[in-house]
DNA sequence: GAGGCATGGATTGTCAACAATCATGATGGG
DNA sequence: CCCATCATGATTGTTGACAATCCATGCCTC
């Protein structure tokens, strides 16, 4: 539902994913959300965006109707959309889910009979966190936590559990900017997806699946810790 | 995300919560859907319902964007829109996910302080329960049944786990019409509620958890057994 | 009769114009 | 100086009209 990473694909050779379109135009907000672009409670014109993409306002308020239905957008009447907030209420519920949605990834990664390609894959990203704790690299750590999160919810073959996972990960990935945490807990943070891997390849669900909900726990955990201000 | 019942009453006698807004026709096709007034597949035409709404078919078009980013409705690029469908194995993955979203919740409600009354009205649930299974009342049970689901939902107060499940258990629920299942499960499945409704009042969020996971995955072993029919 | 091929009706896709509403700041009285 | 009131510009809300597309029907050719 959220997408598929378009492709380089600049015009008419390949298939152009036509971003003028209302779903068109809905990725390109999607993503402009979620990479920060727009910050999270600011308030988007339509006939700005009309103007940007070249077409009616009309469709900028169609994508506006489908980023609202699922949740990155909230309307408020008379006065158009803005990026939606969490309250840290909210966002210790959402993480709540997303301990269990993430654990079940890693019970059907665990699950299922992977392929010598995404062992290796698998394998290969634990190196590359390995490799950035011991050099203390924190910005090639949260890359390759990313992408090992994501790997996993691929392995698990679960369209729905990803997207919703994508959804409910969002604002959190907004808030983790403060590097000193990532620095601090990168060693733990490891340690717990030594043990996941582990499970993980060696075809344990039980404990794949245990392992992750404890270490995404641990990362709610950094929720409350965090100042006031950090959701206003 | 969805949106609660619209409790107060603006104005007049009965509360008119504008019907023929962009919001209200959504909220009203999502009705019809979750109730079967339109049939899985169905293509909803947007000139005929902006008829019946009184209305330009623009809102209805904004209504449809709402709910297809909800998951509710389909988009059909120049065919319109029709009402989603789930195959299979998506209703088995969706099945997985719920599994454990609904295992939280009841993680959730043990893990809560319940009031007296709340604890009043999930035995009375369960006591209804055990009658209907007693008479042999399918109508009565499934009800219940129901009931009981949202009801524990509610008590683990996740608004985003609830909003999930809701979605995830749309197409399930339009594909349970055979009673015949259900009155030969009914003793099993009352079983379990037995144990999750005693887990969650004597305050035991892990085995109320692993109760209702069991309980939910027992519940979706079933749709492996469903003819092919019934998803096209 | 089978297989394209035009044709017409129905439906969606889009826009530009207009009405309704809100935010802002000026104004004036206390 | 403060606060209500009210104009005004900006923005959203909505519609009807028109273009683009699809689908079924009938026709023509072979």
């Amino acid at each position: 539902m959220t997408d598929h990473i378009t492709p380089i694909a600049p015009d008419a050779a390949t298939d152009t994913p036509a971003t003028d379109t209302p779903e068109g135009i809905a990725q390109t907000l999607r993503s402009r959300i979620l990479d920060g672009r727009y910050a999270l409670g600011q308030r988007l014109i339509e006939m700005e965006l009309a103007e940007d993409f070249g077409v009616g306002r009309g469709r900028v308020r169609e994508a506006f109707r489908m980023l609202v239905g699922e949740g990155y957008l909230h309307f408020a009447a008379n006065k158009g959309v803005l990026v939606r907030r969490y309250s840290r209420a909210e966002l210790l519920s959402m993480g709540r889910a997303r301990e269990v949605l993430e654990g079940l990834s890693a019970r059907l990664a665990a699950e299922r009979d992977l392929t010598d390609a995404e062992r290796a894959a698998l394998q290969d990203l634990q190196n590359q966190m390995d490799q950035a704790e011991g050099a203390g690299d924190v910005e090639s750590f949260a890359h390759g936590n990313r992408d090992y999160h994501v790997m996993i919810e691929n392995l698990g073959a679960n369209i729905h559990v990803r997207d919703f996972v994508n959804r409910v990960r969002l604002p959190l990935v907004r808030l983790q900017l403060p590097h000193s945490f990532a620095a601090e807990s990168m060693p733990a943070s490891n340690r717990d997806h030594r043990v996941i891997t582990a499970a993980i390849l060696s075809g344990a669900p039980e404990a794949a699946e245990a392992a992750m909900r404890a270490h995404v726990r641990a990362g709610n955990a950094h929720i409350s810790a965090l100042p006031d201000d950090s959701f206003e």
